[in-house]
DNA sequence: AGGTGTGAATTATTTCACAGCG
DNA sequence: CGCTGTGAAATAATTCACACCT
């Protein structure tokens, strides 16, 4: 089998810029303003425009541009100088660097009124993720709708994840059993978690967590209201 | 009217504490986690303990031990040296420098999937937060009912606004309306917004905005799932 | 001994300043 | 020129190391 020496020496400079990037140790806060650029980058798209500058694109988000431009360093040079950023290019580039080309599939655990909100959350799906099924251990939801899933009994959650590839998970359980149900689903191959549950979950090094935390949220907001500051 | 000077001197104090805080500029991720230890307290104090040590509560929190005791300095002295904390003491003060001491009005904007969660949702009512009403621009859900609220509708927000003290807002519209409609809610006397909208917000200094934005909290995810990370 | 409180050192992140390319 | 890419400088946040109290 003849190889095309082209695709080696590019294949070859790829995981060399990977390897590079690792060594840089990117921030998990630049990767999340990748996912804000992406965003206005699809509106622009949809407005038809061509190019853009950083200035324009980080007055959009609310940034420097010197911000919005190093955070793109760390994956790589995607600008043309003296012109700026072809926009529909770096939106796909920048998709496919954050996953977002990819479908993901994903399950919701736990389907109180902020995981049958989760269910029917249209956002979701603009981004590949695709909620695939959703459990509650609650008998008289099962069998239930949230959106367009029938509410499954959490004890089929096991042998579901053992047939369907699952690597995230939506746990929108209650705090007092957050831990235990994370620690089922890691087992049972999860490798992320959004967590809804007010607590910190421990779990293994490899495994991603995601805090969405929204007590904390108001909290943040009433200590600037009070006096003082 | 005569003054006790003890009480006079202890103002002078407290005034000078907080002048000194600005000063050092506290940031806000260190207020965030105060919410979280204000948390585990609670947790504490329900089990009956009566003290705990910075080492236990940064283990519970899943932090260093160092920067708990650092966050604790930003906002005074809480300790006693070779003991520990008194849990139902620092909890209590450190609810009252977040504000969650304090009785919060906050109202609902947009009363999609999302916001109907949200006016279900316990967790806030435990913080001194009260979502007093809810509010929607679509005829078909004004009058119907969202938790404990009845949806009026958005036309009447700005009355509502002017005899109510309201401070806070949820803001859980589409994201097209958004700043339009946070310049309407900011016009009329709020001065701190938690935003659902996946947009960012331009809004003045004095007022305060807490990005919740689901989408991005997944794409981290994907991104970290996405071979060579 | 057994802890807290805190300057100093370290590490992470942002911003500057400008070289370099189209 | 105009605008990107990026080392270097500045700033912010975390962690260390230890003085200090009980």
């Amino acid at each position: 089998m003849t190889k095309d020496p082209n695709v080696d020496k590019s294949d070859k400079l790829e995981r060399i810029e990977r390897l590079e990037r690792i060594e840089k140790n990117i921030p998990d806060i630049a990767v999340r303003r990748l996912s804000i650029y992406c965003r206005y980058l699809e509106e622009l798209e949809e407005m038809g425009r061509q190019t853009v500058s950083s200035d324009e694109l980080a007055e959009l988000v609310g940034i420097k541009a010197t911000q919005l431009r190093k955070d793109l360093t760390y994956f790589g040079q995607f600008g043309v100088r003296g012109k700026g950023y072809a926009v529909s290019e770096l939106r796909r580039k920048l998709c496919e660097i954050i996953g977002t080309d990819q479908r993901w599939n994903v399950v919701l655990v736990g389907v109180g009124s902020l995981g049958l909100a989760l269910a029917h959350y249209k956002g979701f799906r603009k981004h590949g993720v695709n909620i695939m099924a959703a459990f509650d251990s609650d008998q008289a939801k099962v069998g239930k709708a949230a959106g367009e899933l029938i509410i499954r009994p959490f004890s089929t959650l096991k042998d579901y994840l053992a047939i369907e590839n699952v690597q995230i998970a939506i746990l929108a359980v209650p705090g007092p059993v957050a831990q235990s149900v994370a620690d089922h689903l890691i087992e049972n191959g999860v490798r992320a978690i959004m967590n809804f549950a007010p607590i910190r979950l421990r779990v293994p090094a490899e495994v991603k967590i995601y805090n969405v935390d929204l007590s904390i949220a108001l909290e943040t907001l009433t200590y600037h209201l009070t006096a003082d500051h």
